[in-house]
DNA sequence: CTCTATGCAAAATATTTGCAAGGGA
DNA sequence: TCCCTTGCAAATATTTTGCATAGAG
């Protein structure tokens, strides 16, 4: 297993892959790029801290201050459907969010909240399929 | 990696041992073991289906009518802190609850919200120590 | 007798919804 | 133009807290 300690954020070249998969996955549904909803999606592929919706809200509202709580709210859960972000439910308090596009784990530290990236060793390989469905989001979540 | 079903409720013989267990680490922490605390982990205990904290609530609540939501959530707090059950929160709405001691980990099902138990084949083990700290608790789950 | 637990109500959080107006493609 | 989106406010959860009383050990 390998440990992405990630104190910096993420790199210009992963944003950008980010953005770039987001606009056409957008482009494919037919749905409106506005610039707040870009905005969203740039913050959290920015960002490395795995932010809840309120920071990103917090965030954007420097650049768009007449932003509404509930658009992010909205927002955020059209990503998850389309498979732009990752949900990491926590154990106290609203979850967080991920853009990173690749099935990864993380490691949540009860003890101050934040949340550690993991790459799981390409020997530990999760299973595709369970029950007989397609496992679409797979998740391991470490408490420490 | 072994799929359990679990299509009945937990055996009589699990459910006594994690009663037993219970009771012993309540001793050991001076907590008095009240009738309705008894009756919401029992409930915990024998339940299969990893149930929220309204459906403890409404269970416990045939046996004792007057017990408050409140208490529900209180005494589900204190099983967490001592390790007496796990909470899978999920994507959607209040977390589940599972008394079961060992680690296992979870599959979600979104489409209907069912949780199923997983065993993870033992040539899979988990990291105990992530950085530097203790594992205090590993889910895998997988959305469905 | 002492300390925690309970039950009730109110408060605090967190998230969702409805709807009129705005704006991207 | 056609939908989707935004922003605001209100409505819903969901969870926590304070406090007086009850009860376990």
């Amino acid at each position: 297993m390998i440990i992405n300690h990630e104190r910096m954020n993420a790199t210009e070249h992963s944003v950008k892959l980010r953005l770039e998969n987001f606009k056409q996955v957008s482009r494919e549904y037919k749905l409106p790029l506005t610039p707040q909803k870009v905005a969203i999606f740039r913050t959290l592929a920015e960002s490395s801290s795995h932010p809840r919706v309120q920071e990103i809200y917090e965030h954007v509202k420097m650049e768009f201050p007449s932003i509404s709580l509930a658009t992010v709210y909205k927002n955020i859960k059209q990503f998850l459907a389309l498979g732009l972000a990752f949900e990491i439910p926590m154990p106290d308090g609203p979850a967080r969010y991920d853009a990173k596009l690749e099935i990864h784990s993380h490691a949540v530290d009860t003890a101050d909240g934040s949340v550690y990236d993991l790459e799981l060793a390409p020997t530990i390989h999760l299973p595709e399929i369970i029950m007989g469905k397609k496992v679409k989001q797979a998740h391991v979540l470490y408490y420490l």
